[in-house]
DNA sequence: CGTGATTGAACATCAGTGATGTTCGAAACT
DNA sequence: AGTTTCGAACATCACTGATGTTCAATCACG
């Protein structure tokens, strides 16, 4: 684990605490430790004060894309190979933002397709491509997230028609459906999954013990799901509700 | 002057040349003359064959930006410095693609505005920019310059109204007004002017001489044309055709 | 079909960059 | 006023990317 992400959750776990015990539990400097807080600060995980520091991450929010980035990232990876697999070349894809359809993108750099990602993570990871078509929707990119929202995504979106649409949440479940902590970010994937034929949830298995706020779209509207949990409860949950479930 | 840009001048006034007379011509070794061949190709610049490469680039096409980025630097920084004096804080603004509206992004990193620029060299400049709003236009980026064209960037600057344009371009003069290499890149142009009530060309000096092939807008739109030439035939005829002309 | 030139993969080397630690004067809190 | 905290500046170090060298495989041409 990173040291942000160490320090980022003991901070968060006490709510607030010093530049110095932070160098105790990192055993980094404590120079090194306001560096980091620095970035923290920036990228609005928490607020300094003289000493120290005090989290500002919500319960129910989610931690910035910098430090989920490089979280799960095998089973990310097992999802996103499952999915690429799923798409046939000469196919035109709608990607969602966050990390598990980023590493969608990066598989999908040699193909030949037309791919819109939502985020512009995915349209760096993709813009040196020259086998796909890469379509860059409007909008507005939330800070380090850099999911692309507002009017002018809604209107790309609506303006086109995929063959198919690779959504990612922060919560899916059989009873819930599918949510999401941001409700621009919700609308969003609610006009990605209405501009496409076919929809693909690829969801980790840490997404399905959890709802968030916005709800985006019920299960019955899903054509798949990727995920890597095995032999779960849930996906037991899933499939009896009548979705086709793949397992990474 | 960077050793590919060497390389691909001197393949482009030869036809073609071997990879023995460019490693003598450069001074390096003749594997790193074929990883540089090698890149040249995959930007399109010019063509492997056994023992060489040949040109590919048109006369009256536009060298890919990789080779442009690092050319004329300094007039390109003065240019946008004066460029990003003539913008208020919060002021929407549309910027357009190319190398010198990308040193003008760079300047606006920490400015409270709106900016929406053409190209996403120009969106990853001032996407972790927490100061000034940001807007990406849709379209399709085109390879290596990633301006960003097409219907969907179209449709982006037709339903919005900036303060100021910043456009940048390949040939302006007083007879032939502005013009671009690239026929979407005009058509872009032409919507990002005609959607700001202001318009700002940023020229270097060696644009006044040329004309390109695609005409985008009569010098009577341009309320201010700001360059790095001083005391020149051009900048007087541009100021007889009656231009407002600021030198760097 | 053979021969010599060309290629690209693999490894060595080196410089430049980014992350970290240390020091010390300035600023802030009590 | 005294103590703590901060951050700028510099030193250090690991790592990455660029370059060169070597050599076996491949290609073109006679």
């Amino acid at each position: 684990m990173s040291r942000l992400k160490q320090i980022s959750e003991a901070v968060r776990d006490a709510g607030s605490l010093g530049v110095a015990e932070l160098a105790a539990l990192t055993g980094a400097s404590e120079m090194t430790i306001r560096r980091d807080l620095e970035v923290l600060a920036a990228q609005g995980v928490l607020e300094r004060y003289r000493g120290g520091a005090r989290s500002l991450l919500l319960r129910g929010s989610e931690p910035p894309f910098a430090l989920r980035s490089d979280e799960n990232t095998d089973a990310k990876r097992r999802i996103a190979a499952v999915v690429a697999g799923l798409l046939a070349d000469g196919e035109s894809v709608v990607l969602d933002s966050g990390t598990t359809c980023l590493e969608v993108a990066r598989l999908l750099h040699d193909r030949r397709m037309t791919v819109m990602p939502l985020s512009l993570h995915a349209v760096n990871a993709l813009s040196s491509s020259p086998a796909l078509t890469l379509l860059v929707p409007g909008g507005r990119p939330r800070p380090g997230e850099l999911a692309l929202t507002g009017p002018l995504t809604l209107a790309s979106l609506e303006s086109l028609r995929f063959d198919t649409a690779v959504i990612g949440c922060c919560g899916l479940s059989a009873e819930h459906g599918m949510t999401a902590f941001d409700l621009e970010d919700a609308s969003v994937k609610r006009a990605a999954i209405a501009s496409a034929r076919r929809v693909i949830a690829a969801v980790d298995a840490s997404k399905l013990t959890r709802t968030a706020l916005a709800h985006v779209a019920p299960v019955s509207s899903l054509d798949a799901v990727v995920t890597d949990a095995d032999g779960d409860d849930r996906v037991q949950g899933l499939t009896a509700a009548g979705v086709t479930v793949v397992t990474a």
